[in-house]
DNA sequence: GCTAAATGTTTCCATTGTCAACATAAGTTT
DNA sequence: AAACTTATGTTGACAATGGAAACATTTAGC
């Protein structure tokens, strides 16, 4: 969703959307790797230099692709779950299947989220606030699926755990080239969709129904 | 493991595996995003350019530093999954927490592995069969356990998609620093345990069991 | 209209990845 | 061992990059 140009208040109209919307579009199309400032800008229709007005540096850019990143999946994410209003165990698994299908359709953006260009992410209060609200936002929903009786167990924050981990592993998987998309496979929709299913049933499997036989190793934990 | 300097035979002595291993150290001290191949030659005492006798560029040490880390991750998990000759779903498990336990004492070269500096990996064939061989192990496994009649369930691939999305998930939470390994905080390989028990719980639980409500969006999978 | 703040532009610099030309040491052949 | 070949390193270029400084212009507030 490019911010159309619609009369330029001034100079340029809306410079820092416009390099946002341009770096995105280079990633996709060659990677975050060989993202170039000037090559944005210049792309962007502005000299070099002129993305120093707007970002203090090039990281900087990348921090408001990030956290653009974490509000569109936690809306995302959001939305899923607003369609299972009543049944907290299916709005947790819709969640966790738009959390696929948002990487999916949005691997720039996962690209710089996840993907290290950020040196240290704990430097930019704005993105680890933007990161929180949407992970919280699926504490949030486990919480309401175990209160409501809905999801067996006990330890709320493992459970969130082991689903974020399976969802966001899924994700990485899939955008890594790891997890094949050809012609034949499944969709990313039903990967999640069977990789969540299972998750569940394990959260409200009896205790002791992991091991048919052998029961060892399992004490502590 | 740094190759120490035994004697020197010729010009440098073992100047390739130098280079890769001050790379891991630069990494594993500045980031991924930050290295520079001029750096690594100055750390290793050659003048610059000299890297290039050994790696044809940048990205190619990059691969390099991948393919190790997949070689050493295929080698912890086997290690691990010996320990429970006889008893294939112990065995699956400990190759999960496996990779978790690796994924955090190797930062550095999860960071190549997996963190997008290398644009294509699908370009370098070497790379793509020491992935290919790490992960067909961990299918493998899977299969053992199933033929085994350890696990329940038939989707052998499902199972271990969803098994290797849990560990590598959880990995990436850890190493982004999502998840905190603060002071009393649970340990990787606690967290690991955890959410593989989970999972394997789900795989073996009697399919009905995921919903003590309503059962619904659960045919098709 | 005049001034101050925002926004862009040009110019400059150190660093980087990479290449080409050159240098030297190690092995190989005789 | 002398001559030749190959492997390895070095120096010196080059264009592109991230970034800073100084200058220019538009816009907004008064």
């Amino acid at each position: 969703m490019p911010r159309e140009k619609l009369k330029a208040p001034y100079h340029h109209g809306d410079l820092k959307n416009t390099l946002i919307d341009v770096a995105l579009a280079h990633i996709a199309r060659s990677g975050a790797s060989s993202l170039s400032l000037r090559e944005v800008a210049r792309d962007a229709g502005v000299s070099h230099s002129a993305a120093y007005r707007h970002f203090a540096n090039k990281e900087n850019l990348l921090v408001a692709i990030a956290e653009q990143g974490f509000r569109l999946l936690g809306e995302t994410m959001g939305a899923a779950a607003r369609t299972h209003a009543g049944d907290p165990a299916g709005a947790l698994q819709a969640a966790g299947v738009a959390y696929v299908e948002f990487a999916v359709s949005h691997l720039e953006h996962l690209q710089i989220m996840f993907g290290g260009s950020i040196a240290d992410a704990n430097d930019y209060p704005s993105l680890v606030a933007a990161a929180d609200e949407t992970y919280g936002a699926l504490a949030q929903t486990v919480a309401q699926a175990s209160k409501s009786g809905q999801l067996r167990s006990g330890n709320d924050k493992m459970i969130a755990l082991t689903c974020w981990a399976t969802v966001h592993g899924l994700s990485q998987l899939i955008a890594g080239g790891q997890v094949g998309l050809e012609a034949g496979a499944a969709s990313p929709r039903n990967l999640a969709l069977a990789a969540t299913t299972l998750v569940l049933q394990g959260i409200n499997a009896p205790a002791d129904a992991d091991r048919p036989r052998r029961a060892k190793a399992k004490r502590r934990s």
